[in-house]
DNA sequence: CTGGGTGCAAATGGTTTGCACTTCT
DNA sequence: AGAAGTGCAAACCATTTGCACCCAG
């Protein structure tokens, strides 16, 4: 089902601006600030204002069709519908690498078997050395 | 090495605002917010002003004596002392339960191994079900 | 036609900054 | 003495909210 035909199943209403919220974070690949979101709505909808993209944000985000995450210190969001992966993000360089769902699955099951912890492992951000910011490092001294 | 000769040696001066905040993050075992803690403050220190614990946390923070996080969507900071943590936080009731740093060592590993990922592996906020949630989660339907 | 959704403008809350004054060292 | 640190007030920035108008169903 579509993400048009959630919002009308749950009675909301499936305006322009909703329309194009929705086309933006589908076609748009990578993780949008509310902000970045907004400049391109803008141009598709004259008059568009923040507070419509924080709604319809905060509407998606509740019906589970979008996910907030947090990156660089900053909230992104993306379609729920890409594949679930994670970061790994270089606390030295700031490069954000793509890791696999799979890598936390182990996790995932030990959270599960001993404390019976049912993990939403969505979009993890985890922080560290990318490999040549760690190679640097130690040669450093 | 006590915080305040690291300071000391790196030039830095130990003024009673900054004695009084490392003193509370030292004792107060929990999470503190930077507001938490300038309440705090303020009782000790007449007149503190909120942008002097910012001021200090930034400071004590770039020097790695403290350590931010974020949790419930709010920053929190602590003594980086403490023994290394991570959390599994209830996405529905909201609790926090603490989970030993041993346990996210494999996965640690594995980035390592695979990714050269050197991951900072303190302090993580894993969002999901509690035990208690997730089973109401199930029995609903 | 009617209530959900919008734009606007103003408020919010947490954090940062410029500046003159104070205080460690 | 002199730079580092502070308090104060104002600025900031992302996000939220109240309200009157508007349009999708």
């Amino acid at each position: 089902m579509s993400c048009n035909n959630i919002l009308k199943a749950k009675g909301y209403r499936l305006t322009p601006q909703r329309r194009v919220i929705l086309d933006i974070l589908h076609h748009e690949g990578a993780h949008l600030t509310a902000d970045a979101l907004y400049e391109q709505v803008k141009d598709k909808v004259a008059g568009v204002d923040r507070s419509t993209v924080y709604r319809t944000l905060e509407l998606l985000e509740s019906l589970g069709l979008v996910v907030k995450a947090e990156i660089h210190g900053a909230h992104v969001y993306h379609h729920s519908e890409e594949g679930h992966h994670h970061h790994l993000k270089c606390r030295v360089c700031g490069k954000v690498a793509e890791l696999p769902e799979e890598s936390l699955e182990v996790l995932s099951k030990t959270l599960r078997d001993q404390y019976g912890f049912i993990a939403d492992m969505h979009h993890h951000v985890i922080t560290g050395l990318c490999p040549i910011c760690s190679q640097a490092e130690s040669t450093k001294h």
